[in-house]
DNA sequence: CCCGTTGTTGTACAGATGTTCAATAACCAT
DNA sequence: ATGGTTATTGAACATCTGTACAACAACGGG
């Protein structure tokens, strides 16, 4: 049963469906911000009262776009631990690892996403996601440190590493970008030298 | 000398400063998308075209207020390194420590952004002043790990722990934040339960 | 203190936004 | 296929945006 809820009016479907491929195609070209909701329905030839039935302003949109890809994103996450039970630390890795695959898989979708100025949002929205599954379904081994706080410092750390990836355009290789953030988080401050000056 | 580069019109200066202000006020009241020029200008008591002469946009103003906020968020990260060559563990953390200082003092500016719903803007502003610096000024024995990719990790890391703080409203004192950053540093993963359905 | 420079104002305009409404068209269940 | 329901349309409206311009006011150097 894919339907989730109440099935759908087929105008509904067709609707936000164009009304996501135009938002899409225009954030391909130009800022978000840049981008008008006019220019949003006359590109995916509906009408502007069509759009505000639907979505309180473009935002709204985005988000219908942004959630479904946070959906696939999850699962990734998911993959390595689903149908197990405890982890040591080369498979607990391996999560982070997967979301690596994930990304490089829609990089388009990504860098699209990164052309149009709405990082910032995206990446919010996914620490949420993944705070609350890691919060819910894994469970570290503490003493002394709190474990939300700990959370919040590797999915950001996590997420910094991801998006700069893609910013950098995947100059790296998938597999160098899993070997590195197994090393940085094996390793140990011990010494930082200031550089001289000039 | 205080003035920086070319001394500027009173008139300049009192009408940023009166539209910053007021922008700042209407920011504690609503969140910023919601808030229009033509609402900051009358709030300041300005014309429109006062605005459009030294500002874009809403957003430009809202870059003047960041600003500035980040030129005494980098002095505070600055300040245990400047006069010194070398670090130890506990001197590095202490870089990170004297933020969270920077934050409380802060604390009802930063309140009033996040409840604005302008911090992943500020988040990202943050982010870019403090690699620069660190890339620039601090230097980190590695061996094999990815000197940029480290300082991306730690810096979202840190960031996030912040933002965090802000969020909860200030929920913990500004020590156990201090100390639980150490902690985590300092953290290794072993081991990590998937906890049971339920 | 005077005058050239620069900022501010009021007004105007085209386009976008957000909302409402009645008319029409498309949908789904029976 | 029919009818009740719901989506889409076009039109209209007040407000905001971004831009332009001439008239006026305030500034600062000499």
């Amino acid at each position: 049963m894919p339907q989730e809820h109440a099935k759908k009016d087929r105008r509904v479907v067709r609707s936000q469906e164009a009304l996501k491929q135009a938002l899409l195609a225009l954030m391909s070209q130009k800022s978000f911000d840049a981008i008008s909701i006019t220019e949003i329905v006359e590109s995916a030839n509906y009408n502007r009262g069509t759009f505000y039935a639907h979505y309180e302003n473009k935002e709204a949109l985005l988000d219908d776009i942004i959630d479904e890809l946070i959906r696939k994103f999850l699962a990734s996450f998911r993959a390595p631990y689903e149908h197990q039970d405890v982890f040591r630390i080369n498979e607990l890795t391996a999560n982070s690892v997967k979301i690596f695959d994930h990304i490089h898989q829609h990089a388009e979708l990504y860098t699209t996403l990164l052309r149009s100025n709405v990082m910032p949002n995206l990446r919010e929205k996914m620490f949420l996601a993944l705070k609350e599954i890691s919060m819910d379904e894994l469970e570290y081994p503490t003493t002394g440190v709190n474990q939300e706080l700990l959370a919040i410092y590797s999915i950001h750390a996590l997420l910094g590493l991801i998006f700069h990836w893609v910013e950098s355009g995947f100059e790296q290789s998938t597999s160098y970008m899993q070997e590195q953030l197994i090393l940085i988080i094996q390793w140990r401050p011990m010494e930082v030298k200031a550089k001289k000056e000039g």
